[in-house]
DNA sequence: TTGTCGGCCGATCGCCGACAA
DNA sequence: TTGTCGGCGATCGGCCGACAA
């Protein structure tokens, strides 16, 4: 099972971008993950680390990865950088930090909490998740989206035309940009993305049981 | 550019697989790879292997290669195990060697070569390869087989149909089974895999530039 | 409300010889 | 000898409402 995911934003000024893509991460990483900030001090436990990098890796990777007997269980260590990363090929969200042991000396230092501590992990409230039916990936049609998701999160239609219909323009984890028409029509009426998203079906490797998380940033005038 | 091959096998008797696939192995390395014998000695250069490792994987691994200032900067080391492996995603072939270091005793010890030395890397001559051209690759159409290379490498057509086609079955270096319909037709008469191809051409993500390698095992009574 | 289906039409796939490099 | 093309039938993609869960 997978997760792919995709932010709209109403492309206005530069810096936008990385605000979409942390609350884009959030909201794919779940209200119980947060991170440390920057500065604060974790315990790093190397054979924690060496055990789930040999799980989650091949053998030949192994390999390169050398026991350290000497080293202690646990290392108080300082935080010093956290970049957020989607996986290239699953969109698999995950965090990269920058860890300096501390010396008994340094733990010992008055240790004052940065300043910055908690920049919370707000989660967005204009999103859903849908976990895709076989007819969502089908080759045969487009994606059923829920009444309720698509009146909350995505842009309002004009209902005066018919069908009534727009280009929803989203960007996922790694930026890149998925176009989709967004029409709703039917007897009864429902809500589809048709044009596009067989693209964006094939493209993330999506097949039924995935699920996709859309959100939306934008205030709208 | 990339490349990717399949062996021919008549279904004989078990243990004709890893036959083939170290056959099939080799013809990929080329004539210039020979791989040392189980028991023979080597000699490792740590610095380099490391620099290598850094040079062709991503930074995030690279976080996980420590330095080691005080290891010399090269090592007398027993071969013990070799085993040959391909890419999974691009069917790149490598060998896999496990190497233990020599004391300094054991290495002024007697140095018997191991009994089987030089099992040679025996090029098979039932094989050709061919880089792919743009035909070749497209949707349009199949596979054009130099005459030759189909004389010498496939199983002989019954020449009295017409026209003279045949079902070919071919395993990759993984193993993986390919069937293609091998058909000699056309004003002139030429040599075409059809059915199939493209097949192998979309899961291999092959384009023009890319060759593919054929190469035919068994006899035929 | 929404998952699946039949109908339908256009785009693409893929097999064929023609032709020329 | 073989790379590319026009031709054409068959298959598939993808948009539509019908229908039922």
């Amino acid at each position: 099972m997978r997760l792919s995911s995709s932010g709209f934003n109403q492309q206005t000024q530069e810096g936008e971008k990385k605000c979409l893509n942390s609350e884009l991460w959030h909201a794919c990483a779940g209200p119980l993950v947060s991170l440390p900030p920057v500065g604060s001090r974790v315990v790093y436990f190397p054979q924690g680390h060496s055990e789930q990098v040999a799980a989650s890796t091949n053998k030949e990777v192994d390999a390169h990865i050398p026991n350290y007997p000497s080293l202690p269980p646990q290392l108080i260590c300082q935080l010093h950088n956290v970049t957020m990363h989607a996986d290239v090929e699953t969109d698999e969200v995950y965090a990269q930090m920058t860890l300096q042991p501390l010396s008994p000396q340094e733990q010992k230092d008055v240790y004052l909490l940065p300043a910055e501590l908690g920049t919370p992990s707000k989660q967005p409230t204009n999103y859903f998740c849908k976990t895709l039916t076989a007819s969502d990936t089908s080759t045969h049609g487009g994606f059923s989206v829920p009444r309720r998701a698509a009146e909350k999160v995505f842009p309002p239609l004009d209902y005066s035309q018919t069908p009534p219909a727009q280009e929803l323009i989203a960007r996922d984890l790694h930026d890149n940009e998925w176009k989709f028409r967004h029409i709703f029509r039917g007897q009864p009426k429902r809500h589809l993305l048709t044009t596009g998203w067989s693209v964006f079906v094939s493209a993330k490797r999506l097949v039924a049981g995935d699920s996709v998380l859309f959100i939306w940033l934008e205030n709208f005038l």
